[in-house]
DNA sequence: TGAAGTATATTCACTGGTGAGTATACTTTG
DNA sequence: CAAAGTATACTCACCAGTGAATATACTTCA
């Protein structure tokens, strides 16, 4: 329908997001972001109280896309479950070699904002992490494997091991690593 | 000998040290830092010539300390050695259930700084976990372990991703899971 | 139905405060 | 005394947030 002039809303989210996950939180100011949506600041701030409140709707807005990304990553990957687990790594490790690719904005959030840990961005992104964590326990108990949990949990922090590592050293190897990794603990799992 | 009086360069160091670890880089001004360390700032700009400067002594000073703590860990651990690699993840989930604890310093700078690839406290990091990686590799080849190499990145993916994944959640234990997985690799590798 | 009122959405111009970095002058000490 | 080190006081840019006014659209009821 009304496709030709998105609200001034939405144009204040896709330009947080934008700047945001690419420079960085405190990095960016209310001024950058209304330039960048075409707007005056005093409307961001009509939409949003304050900036605490554009970051959260930042990773709130992150956070379905995302898991659901996870997921066709793991759906539609050929193999048996060690395979499937581990095409999510491959998957990040082409992400990872894009050159506007800056880690994941859940964990560079968490990482900037440290000293707030009552921040409500705080709680959007550890709930983020969380329900990936279940949604793979999930997949891992309906095939029956013992300790589901704690394998689903051991896949989460090598996949955010490799978020971190890549981000460091700026090369997406790592996130294969992380794949041959996590496929040995599921196929340990598997038997 | 001059215990009582450090040096003006060493008080800002220690400042640094404190405020950047504790609030992140962005968040802290040369301000802060100069009322920290009972300086002025000007005295801070005779000793470094910029903040970015400060930035990048401030992890070099960390880069030893930290490698020399893991390998105490690790040295003075008893039991194979699948239980020495534990033991790091071990000391790591105590550290991290003291409050002040605010995850890794390196892993933080660079998430806080991925928009700056170039910046000279990143090279400092990426350094720094080099070293960490090619420390453990040659511990793993000194035991004549196959892929010595890639075993030692899979630690190091499991070590990074419990610094982000307790940081994100608040939750120490997830240093005890990547444990129990490093453990399970190492075991698997030694056979 | 159309004028008066009201809620939504937006702008311009501003404030109080803080940021990195500096010009200049004073002080200590070898 | 001269060089190293430190202080005072400053600049200029930016930042989060606000006050006052305005435009637009949607009611309500005479």
């Amino acid at each position: 329908m009304n496709r030709q002039t998105p609200s001034a809303r939405d144009r204040i989210l896709t330009a947080a997001n934008r700047l945001f996950y690419a420079e960085g939180i405190r990095a960016v100011s209310l001024d950058n972001i209304a330039e960048k949506a075409g707007i005056t600041k005093k409307t961001v701030y009509y939409h949003f109280k304050s900036k605490d409140d554009l970051v959260e709707a930042y990773l709130a807005s992150r956070d379905q896309p995302n898991l659901a990304l996870y997921r066709k990553w793991f759906e539609e990957a050929d193999g048996r479950l060690a395979d499937k687990v581990a095409a999510i790594f491959y998957q990040i490790a082409t992400a990872a070699r894009h050159p506007k690719w800056k880690g994941c904005g859940f964990l560079r959030t968490a990482a900037e904002l440290a000293n707030m840990p009552g921040h409500p961005a705080m709680k959007v992104g550890a709930a983020h992490k969380k329900k990936f964590e279940l949604w793979l326990a999930e997949e891992f108990e309906r095939r029956e494997l013992d300790d589901a949990a704690a394998l689903s949990r051991q896949v989460v922090l090598l996949l955010d091991g490799a978020f971190s590592t890549i981000l460091v050293h700026r090369d997406a190897d790592y996130a294969e690593a992380a794949g041959e990794a996590a496929r040995a603990l599921v196929d340990r799992a598997v038997k």
